[in-house]
DNA sequence: CGTATATTTGACCAATTGGTTAAACCAAAC
DNA sequence: GTTTGGTTTAACCAATTGGTCAAATATACG
């Protein structure tokens, strides 16, 4: 059963969960090799099928893992209790530093979920999952006080969500079309930590 | 030689290519399989072999082509001769309509040039790549003429693309998160296609 | 028609890949 | 130290998959 671990058979359970979510973050479930995996890991491949039985199993262990830990970042930021255009500029600031330590991870998402949705809602009915319940309504509280424009919350979130994730994963395509170096582009991206929040506030207040 | 063609042969090569840019869109390279790509032709997987020599040289037929086609779309938007804000407009409401219709295919860039960056880089030095410099220009002079914000045209035009795309990309994703079901998230697309150019020109006007 | 050329196919191959197994290893319990 | 349990490995297996080939078929041409 379930005794106290001695510390090795956890360390590998970790080693091996932090390469296959390497793995599979950067090549996708197709892509990615469960002797890849192993290798990243320093193990032997037999032994992710000894903890894990299948490659489907480890994969959703890490779906899981993922969409958990990018929910938990998100709603904490827009449930916290902070006044809304700080929020924004919290947003935009913090987020986008996530997304730069974790650049591949949205794209991930959105790959497999566009290949099985019903992953999505399989998880959700598992994990559990709660809406952006508060920021919703303090939209909706900001606009009867008449301090900004009536806009469709679930069209801010979008506008917010986009102009933060999409020019990350997009990256190494935009900056190929518009022939832009790494270091220039960060710049760019730097930037919008705090361009971005003025934008969005500029945009609904009245 | 290439005489005249019967019908015939180039229909098979149409119906390869079809079939190809389908099952490649939606799958990815690793995702897709020869056999798929046969069946969803209707023709013999030997067959693919024999117009293309490789799984990968029909990939960067399908590659190098939904890369024109979306550079078309997008330059013959933003280079064209319209007024700034007409151009907007234009833009959301167009562009969103030909995302509508092709939802896979910025994810299929995204994450194959994810993949591969050097792909985008030599596909480039092959079919060549010309900028939006006319959009660019018209954006510094309406700066210049005082009639919008000093926006760096690149911000500019990397917002208006996540607004644009990423909430088509992550449709499903998004759906299943915040619980929408597909009508009411095309209503809220369609939306879009008008208050994003509302929303971007009142952000920049002065 | 009959021959040459291009197209299409079924059968097959070799490499890859997810997965299995039996044996070796190793730490703790007796 | 021997046994017992979980852990790790090398070797192996079966299915999938990209790719080949020779035969068959259709098509153009003299």
């Amino acid at each position: 059963m379930s005794l106290p671990n001695k510390q090795e058979p956890l360390v590998t359970q970790e080693l091996i969960l932090n390469a296959a979510r390497e793995v599979f973050i950067r090549k996708g479930y197709s892509g990615a090799r469960m002797q890849e995996i192993a290798d990243e890991a320093g193990i032997n491949k037999a032994l992710l099928f000894y903890y894990f039985r299948s490659k489907e199993n480890l994969f959703h262990a890490i779906f899981t893992g993922v969409l958990e830990q990018i929910q938990k970042e998100i709603l904490s930021i827009l449930n916290s209790e902070m006044e809304l255009f700080d929020k924004l500029r919290f947003f935009f600031n913090f987020y986008i530093g996530i997304l730069q330590k974790n650049s591949f991870v949205p794209g991930f998402l959105i790959h497999e979920v566009n290949q099985n949705a019903q992953m999505l809602v399989d998880t959700f009915k598992k994990a559990g999952f709660s809406l952006p319940v508060h920021f919703i309504n303090q939209i909706n509280d900001e606009i009867k006080r008449g301090r900004i424009k009536a806009i469709d919350p679930m069209q801010l979130l979008l506008n917010m969500l986009s102009l933060a994730i999409f020019p990350i994963i997009a990256a190494p395509l935009f900056q190929g079309i518009m022939n832009i170096n790494d270091d220039s582009y960060n710049e760019i991206i730097e930037k919008r930590k705090t361009e971005l929040a003025d934008w969005v506030i500029n945009s609904i207040k009245i």
